[in-house]
DNA sequence: CGTTTATCATTTATATGATAAACGGTGCCATAAT
């Protein structure tokens, strides 16, 4: 079958029941499922009248499902943005073992005759998906071979990567919305398992998407018992960690901040018994894939891992996911904890807390702006006539294609220049001379600097909060619970004392209302316009959309009138 | 930002403490050197 003779008709009309009957059909026949969730079916249903959408749901509640099913009814391939090569992987070997359509890949981890052997395969109609990286879609030949393809969906999974990883690792994410424009524009859909609010923000915008209808299955995660232990002393820590970990339920998963205590822990668990491995980026990808496969099959029990290890893991028995010493965000921390108890049973989620810890997340989160590159690329562009490729004026610059990158895209985001639509090349917009746009660019940088460390301090405040861990972490991801969960070391340390006290809180609440409650919108006179997110006896945490997250005293905000309503 | 490692001075040590310097995470891809 050639991909000109298939299905016009399912392109021809629109939503309906009949989608929905077409949908579960498919489903049943080409991939085995016997229903579709609520939440998959609203979602699919969007995609066919041609929306945008974004997924924020569990990993394991079949978000793949949603884009590989409309793909089928809609008759022609899906472009798959994933971040890992390994993840690439395992879903083509997924589709392939399936009965439903083939998957291919393209990367630079496999020889070119399986790329072309790919890309023939999707030309001819013999697979339906095509799974590749941001970076793979920053080439013109690539973007070329899909245009040609007449992509029906654009999918971007792991969305958060957007979020988490364009604005300095990965600099290719921030360009996918362009990106789909130039792939014709096909219906954009976002899949992640958790999205605070800026980093819902920040996935819309930067893919593009138009008003884009949202998806989401509740964040809470009830089996998961949250725990922190705080230490003022690192040797105590780490003795504490050490036991802890030796005694728990595996299988299991530590988290470290660097690598070297990812083998130190892992060779103290050794000596201890414990089936564990150490896994981080500095070791061999053959070494990496024997223990992420050995972990999906039993052992090691436990893996002792930075931040490196854990995409790609949908392992449902995970009975805890410690941390040795804090991740950078909250969004990191729900991340990673969230592979804990995935088959719903209970399971552990431990943070061994030192303040001085977050230190370490500061240094790593600190970039230093080059100020002499940004006006020099600057005044190169303004006296420019043409617009130019990236690559051309890191050239013009004398500046690494990279590091070009980064300052382009602060200075698109500050307005100073422009991306253009088919060659995405640069020009400068008239108005600012290269120094006021530095200075705009600058502020960019600064608004960025300000609300990571807020992200810091979100961290400290779930560690350090005196009330319900779930209800601060949930009221993070946006999401109320109105009664404290019982099921953290907070509730039930205080053998339920605050717990009913909690209860109070929230009837009266309800009767008469509270001072400051979620969702509030308000204005601060320093910080401007905010959201609140989490409200306890003596505080209040507060989204501000240009300094991110602060917490407040209760009673300074009302002595001092500091928050009118917005 | 905090911890670890290297360097140095000294009360000339198979030693110690003070001070400075280095280091710390995530992955794609292309290219160079075997």
């Amino acid at each position: 079958m050639t991909r000109h003779t298939r299905s016009p008709k399912a392109r021809a009309d629109g939503g309906g029941h009949d989608r929905v009957a077409e949908l579960r059909r498919v489903a049943r026949e080409r991939f085995g499922w016997s229903d579709l969730g609520p939440e998959q079916t609203e979602a699919m249903r969007a995609l066919l009248a041609g929306r945008d959408v974004l997924v924020v749901m569990p990993t394991g509640s079949g978000k793949s499902a949603i884009y590989q099913v409309p793909t089928v009814v809609l008759g022609g391939p899906a472009v798959v943005v994933s971040p890992l090569i390994a993840l690439q992987r395992d879903q083509v070997t997924g589709l392939r073992e399936s009965a439903a359509p083939d998957a291919v890949a393209v990367n630079s981890a496999q020889p070119e005759s399986a790329t072309d052997r790919g890309w023939r395969a999707v030309r001819e109609g013999d697979a339906e998906y095509v799974f590749l990286s941001p970076e793979q879609l920053a080439k013109d030949s690539v973007l070329k071979r899909l245009r040609e393809l007449g992509p029906s969906l654009f999918v971007v999974d792991e969305a958060h990567c957007v979020s988490a990883w364009g604005h300095d690792f990965r600099p290719d994410y921030l360009d996918l919305g362009e990106v789909a424009e130039r792939l014709g524009r096909p219906p954009v859909l976002a899949l992640t398992a958790t999205a605070a609010a800026p980093v819902r923000a920040d996935i819309v915008e930067h893919l593009h998407m138009r008003d884009a209808h949202v998806v989401t299955a509740g964040t809470d995660r009830p089996n998961i018992r949250l725990v922190v232990r705080t230490f003022t002393d690192d040797a105590a820590k780490r003795a504490a960690v050490s036991h802890w970990s030796a005694g728990a339920r595996t299988p299991g998963i530590l988290y470290t901040a660097t690598r070297k205590d990812a083998e130190t822990h892992a060779a103290r668990l050794r000596q201890d018994g414990v089936d564990a491995e150490a896994y981080h980026a500095g070791m061999k990808a053959a070494e990496r894939r024997r223990i992420h496969d050995g972990f999906m099959a039993g052992t090691p029990a436990v893996v002792v891992a930075t931040s490196a290890f854990g995409m790609g893991i949908d392992k449902p028995g995970v009975r805890f996911v410690a941390h040795a010493s804090v991740p950078e965000s909250l969004d990191s921390y729900y991340q990673e904890i969230g592979r804990a108890g995935r088959d719903g049973e209970p399971a552990d989620a431990v943070l061994f807390y030192r303040p001085e810890d977050l230190g370490l997340q500061k240094f790593l989160t600190a970039r230093s702006l080059d100020l002499d590159a940004l006006r020099r690329i600057m005044t190169t562009l303004l006296v420019q006539d043409v617009p130019h490729s990236r690559s051309r004026v890191a050239q013009l610059c004398g500046l690494s294609r990279r590091k070009t990158t980064d300052l382009l895209n602060l200075l698109e985001e500050a307005g100073a220049v422009a991306v253009e639509g088919r060659r995405r090349a640069v020009r400068a917009l008239p108005g600012r001379t290269a120094d006021e746009a530095a200075v705009k660019a600058e502020e960019v940088f600064e608004r960025r600097r300000r609300t990571d460390r807020s992200r810091i301090e979100m961290m400290r405040g779930y560690a350090e909060t005196p009330s319900c861990r779930r209800q601060y972490l949930l009221g993070y991801f946006g999401e109320q619970l109105d009664e404290p969960c019982g099921r953290c070391d907070v509730c039930e340390r205080d053998d339920g004392r605050r717990a009913v006290a909690g209860r109070r809180e929230s009837s009266t609440a309800r009767g008469q209302r509270a001072p400051y409650e979620p969702n509030d919108r308000v204005r601060h006179a320093e910080w401007g316009t905010g959201t609140v997110m989490h409200v306890e006896e003596d505080r209040l945490v507060v989204l501000f959309e240009q300094v991110g997250y602060k917490t407040l005293s209760m009673a300074a905000v009302q002595e001092s009138d500091l928050l009118a309503g917005a």
